[in-house]
DNA sequence: AGTTTTGGGAAGATGG
DNA sequence: TCCATCTTCCCAAAAC
């Protein structure tokens, strides 16, 4: 990341950090938050008029108490890429909260970096982005990009990281092909689907498994760790790839 | 036959 | 310094 005035990124970071901290005071324990604000810096210094923007605050809203940083920047995204003022602040989602867990925050001040299924997984509960990226089985985690906008997806994911180069879905695929050997992330048969990894559903959105606990036992068995099972993708495959030639047939 | 999608090796960049 | 996690580039092959 370029950075040319050093006093403007500084007093921006002072902000989130301030805006963080007043968070937590108002936080009485519930508020879910993810505390990227060098996403937001990153995001802020690619786009300097988002200072301007009426969504760009250090106060908290006093009325909102489900407030997530991500959103913050995913707003601004919209803001930005959109040229409108629908996404704002207000009336967020509770499927649109990235619930951090305790593994993803070091002590309560670390901050650990966005990764790549985090933003697939937020992009899929985003409207805004559904031209970009859609869920084909949510309840599998079975997601797939349109073929039309990928580069689209790929280009925003790039500037949120602050890369130099622009982001490519040729790129964004090859991180995802590395998925597939932790088996976080694996490709299924089918032109641009992917499928998140039971054990990273649930970290994503464990709101959603609550109560769900019956349904989902039997995916857990197979991949309890991050590890690949070949029982798993074979599995997944077999569902998808039946489904696939009945489509077909 | 041309384009799109898939796949992986290798080296580099970056942050924790 | 080391490691995790991409990023970048490249090439090949399969699928459409």
């Amino acid at each position: 990341m370029t950075c040319t005035n050093y006093s403007d990124q500084d007093i921006l970071g002072q902000a989130f950090e301030d805006a963080l901290e007043v968070l937590q005071q108002h936080s009485d324990g519930e508020i879910q938050y993810s505390p990227d604000y060098k996403n937001c810096q990153t995001l802020i210094n690619h786009h300097p008029h988002l200072r301007a923007s009426p969504n760009y605050s250090a106060a908290p809203p006093t009325e909102e108490p489900l407030y997530n940083w991500r959103n913050v920047i995913n707003s601004a995204t919209d803001l930005y890429s959109e040229g409108t003022l629908y996404h704002t602040l207000s009336n967020i989602p509770e499927n649109q909260v990235m619930h951090t867990t305790a593994s993803q925050q070091k002590g309560g001040k670390g901050r650990k970096k966005l990764r790549l299924f985090e933003y697939l997984h937020e992009s899929l509960c985003d409207p805004a982005m559904a031209n970009c990226i859609q869920w084909v089985d949510k309840p599998h985690g079975v997601f797939q990009f349109v073929s039309k906008n990928k580069e689209k997806l790929a280009e925003l994911w790039g500037e949120r990281k602050g890369n130099r180069k622009v982001m490519t879905y040729q790129k964004m695929a090859r991180a995802l092909r590395n998925y597939g050997r932790t088996g976080e992330i694996i490709k299924i048969r089918r032109k641009l689907t992917y499928q998140f990894s039971a054990a990273v559903l649930q970290r994503l959105s464990p709101s959603y498994f609550l109560g769900k606990e019956t349904v989902y036992c039997q995916y857990l068995q197979y991949n309890q760790e991050y590890q690949c099972s070949d029982d798993w993708i074979t599995y997944n495959n077999y569902v998808y790839n039946s489904e696939l030639q009945h489509a077909n047939g």
